[in-house]
DNA sequence: ACTTATATGTTGCCATATAAACAATTGCGT
DNA sequence: ACGCAATTGTTTATATGGCAACATATAAGT
């Protein structure tokens, strides 16, 4: 007297696991950054930017953090504030601004990287290196079919 | 000139991973529920009750959807003003509900269900149902870690 | 050139999330 | 019985998230 319809399966299980593992992990990396007073947004904004001399403007950065543009100003108006990063105007747009990694953004993030990869080995055990690229292969495929789904939910745009 | 000092790693990567599918899939579910008007957190509340016929006190709640008990209040409110949900006094504990699913509340959810299932099943395309419950048993030793990791960031409580 | 469409960042509203503090209640230790 | 600790739900503050609307600026069409 438990289930009502259908049979959950194994990918639906999977499915759930997998929401689960990404909610630990987001909370442990939540305890793991707050040492630098940084949340997890902040660090991946940072992440991003440590690649990217010139910067990126934050529609860019939208695009690569996937969220939406909104979220962007209040994120870099606080990273600004702390001095990690820096707005810097486009000559060729007025509208627009590049965000860049300042010399003490870039030296923080370069502080925590280590930290941060040896963590993220750490988290998957004795599960070895060939099963892990399985693994990623696997999401892949499951992100696409995802962002696939999420982007016609009910087929608009005529 | 892209790398600084650790190599990622395809346990990092896999993490990585993890994360951007995790919140493919969340959008993808947002989507996916909003043709019944319900976020994917009230979802999921519902879909915790509706096993539950004597209900869950809101600490309960908290523990089973892994999150504060202070978000269960507004969650519950407004699931309540939709009489999807009801509070019910607790006799024996005067500062405690019982949140329960309203008969609406449970019919509403037996209609969705058979369609959540069959999209779940089917964001993992032509992969395995073997596969899945082995990815299932790799995530969860991965949950284990990271929640073992968030405990204790800074080994508090003497 | 002028109109229209598009792009950019911001602001607003609301839902969700963590964390701390609080009042009310309950439980425990003595 | 009494006092203190723990529990329960709420409130507050702040950060994050999506989405719509907006002003400004740029691009495209005619």
């Amino acid at each position: 007297m438990k289930q009502n319809s259908a049979p959950p399966g194994p990918r639906y299980q999977a499915l759930i696991q997998l929401l689960r593992t990404a909610e630990a992990l987001w909370n442990a990396s939540r305890a793991f950054f707050a040492r630098w007073e940084l949340s997890p947004s902040q660090f991946n904004l940072l992440n991003v930017l440590i690649d990217q001399p010139d910067g990126l403007t934050q529609t860019e950065l939208s695009r690569a953090l996937i969220t939406h543009r909104s979220n962007i100003t209040g994120l870099v108006d606080r990273l600004e504030q702390r001095r990690l990063v820096a707005r810097r105007d486009v000559d060729a747009d007025r509208r627009a601004y590049r965000v860049v990694l300042t010399a003490a953004g870039a030296a923080l993030l370069r502080q925590i990287l280590p930290h941060y990869h040896r963590a993220a080995e750490q988290a998957w055990g004795d599960i070895s290196g060939k099963r892990a690229a399985q693994i990623v292969a696997d999401l892949a495929t499951v992100t696409e079919t995802a962002a696939r789904l999420a982007e016609q939910p009910l087929a608009k745009k005529s």
